[in-house]
DNA sequence: CAACGTGGTGAGAGCGCTCCCATTCCGGGG
DNA sequence: CCCCGGAATGGGAGCGCTCTCACCACGTTG
């Protein structure tokens, strides 16, 4: 064990007296508890044993004061209502950027903001360089975060294309309009001709993208797309789209919901109309994080490459970071597929 | 808008700068900044106007190189698994603490600690105080964090009674016995007399504590108690541990899950076997965020004040890092109630 | 043998801020 | 008229660290 001992006053052991424990001076010291270059064996050595009799922590202040570096980054979430906890895809985004900084030696900073006037805080608390970068998740359109966040120059990714300012912050992203079009592709080949879709947050570029593609897709394949009840991305809200929709358009037999909690609603819907799935009303979510296979029946959906997506955007971040200047922004779309079950 | 302007360097502006360009001295600008006490307001005018024309924002590693503190808080999950962000209990826990610190202008991080090794590492940072207090979610029996924290001499609260050194932290607990208690008797009261319970993890005080108050119940109303499944929380495994327990007990016709999650578990696997609910058997589950009324039948549960538990530990974490000196650990008692639904 | 690296080292200068303390400038009481 | 206390201020030290730079003791070279 590691001995408590302490300074006079109860404070920590400096760097100071580590270098005179060793015998060597503070820049030694530095050096040497700093991995090492161009310090003798025997130098390190000593400090070593120094800073372990002492139980040395550097000072983490001092340290980013001459740096410039905090070995921390921010995960800026602009909605912090249940949603954003309860939504797995937050859960799996979350859990992916943390391994990876993990990896690295970073912490991580959870930024909630709250929608209206926080993206003025949030701006503020960022300027003073809290944090060595920035990743943004599921912003929404009036935020207008990217160009803001592109001029304080703060290193930082989006997670998911951002409104504004596309080509001035890097971001990543799966390809949403191929997404939608897979679903859309997925419900014609099996016949069905009177399709409907419960869409995202009409602030969010993902549900915008979505929505794009099945449009893009039902006008190839000669087919109405005008059935759109807006949803809000959680089950809740499907359930309500699906009831909305269904009152509307009876005759329905084939419904996309732009993510499976929507879906899980959509189909909660069904099984209360005693529509049977697929053979009355096909179904196709978006997502596949898991929840697709637990419902009754098994989710058709298209893939949502979320924790790669985490992964790529916080590595890239990493990469900003530790490169030296401004590098242009970088672009990365992941593709996604069509993962078939039962609903479909 | 503030004008962006810089340094030569392109580096922000310094508490200096504003000095000059205010006419007063770096000691009266830092005052005019700080709330100002001691300031005229001719110098506060002038100081003010420089802020904002220069776009000041004081650098917190300096600020708290000086001061000794850091403005943020740790929330420490020592369990990064899936379970943890899925976990309703967890994301609920999470939004109330960021509520209570955002209040205070205080920023959260995030501090996962993979189990076994991770605690040193996790002690390890927080030895250099990077934050101001931690607040402990969900620990297991062998991580020992609480007399290793107590040692660190850093203010922090736990969120549920840690297993060992007990009176050394501060905590705050739910009546975890009584609510085992509760569902006992809620059961009992119904006419069940073949009663079994799937547990949560055994490392887990709540658990362990739930089980304590279900046994005791049991035992004064002369009702067998020895019908023990061990679930982790989670859906998945409170429907093994149904599997296995009406495997073993086909008789059985009451159930106390000890966590709604796990409580979906075991009704669905009743639903599988045609058991009828509350008819065959009833089902009592715990916790009450809200998954207890979206469940078929809904569930009889006993209620967990997460929030309110999560926002007193918050408070009582705030008061320790205010107040001067090591004031004495509280501990803070919950009572819960039980909530009647369809399943018992 | 003089000139030249070259790895190892320490002195010292800050990083940007807060805070202690001495100084100044008041008005009011002796 | 002088002295004193309090409010406002500035000078300067120093928080704990990193980093530049000069320096020294060695070989290695031409």
């Amino acid at each position: 064990m590691t001995t408590t001992e302490r300074r006079p006053g109860g404070a920590a052991p400096t760097l100071e007296e580590v270098a005179r424990a060793a015998g060597v001076s503070r820049a030694t010291a530095s050096r040497a508890v700093n991995g090492g270059s161009r310090v003798s064996p025997r130098a390190q050595a000593a400090v070593a044993a120094a800073v372990r009799s002492l139980g040395y922590i550097p000072n983490p202040a001092a340290r980013s004061l001459m740096t410039r570096r905090t070995d921390s980054v921010a995960v800026v979430v602009p909605e912090p209502d249940e949603r954003v906890f309860s939504d797995p895809f937050f859960s799996l985004t979350l859990r992916s950027v943390h391994r990876v900084l993990d990896e690295h030696g970073l912490q991580l900073v959870l930024l909630l903001a709250r929608r209206g006037t926080a993206s003025e805080q949030t701006l503020r608390y960022l300027s003073g360089r809290p944090v060595d970068g920035a990743l943004i998740t599921s912003h929404h359109r009036d935020d207008g975060l990217a160009g803001r966040l592109a001029d304080l120059g703060l290193p930082c990714v989006f997670g998911g294309r951002p409104w504004d300012d596309t080509d001035r912050v890097s971001w990543v992203d799966v390809d949403q309009v191929a997404g939608g079009r897979m679903a859309a592709e997925a419900l014609v080949e099996r016949g069905r001709r009177v399709l409907a879709t419960v869409t995202g947050p009409e602030d969010m570029t993902a549900a915008a993208d979505r929505l794009t593609g099945w449009r893009a897709a039902l006008q190839e394949a000669g087919v109405a797309s005008d059935r759109v009840a807006v949803g809000d991305f959680t089950e809740a809200g499907g359930e309500a789209a699906a009831r909305e929709l269904l009152a509307r358009h009876p005759d329905v037999d084939g419904v996309f919901a732009a993510s499976d909690l929507m879906a899980a609603g959509v189909l909660k819907v069904l099984a209360e109309l005693g529509r049977r799935v697929p053979e009355d009303v096909a179904v196709v979510g978006f997502d596949d994080l898991g929840g697709a296979e637990t419902t009754t029946p098994t989710l058709t959906t298209v893939h949502n490459p979320v924790a790669a997506m985490a992964e790529e955007a916080t590595r890239m971040l990493l990469r900003q970071i530790g490169g030296e200047g401004p590098a242009s922004p970088v672009r990365v779309v992941m593709p996604t597929r069509l993962v078939r079950r039962e609903s479909c």
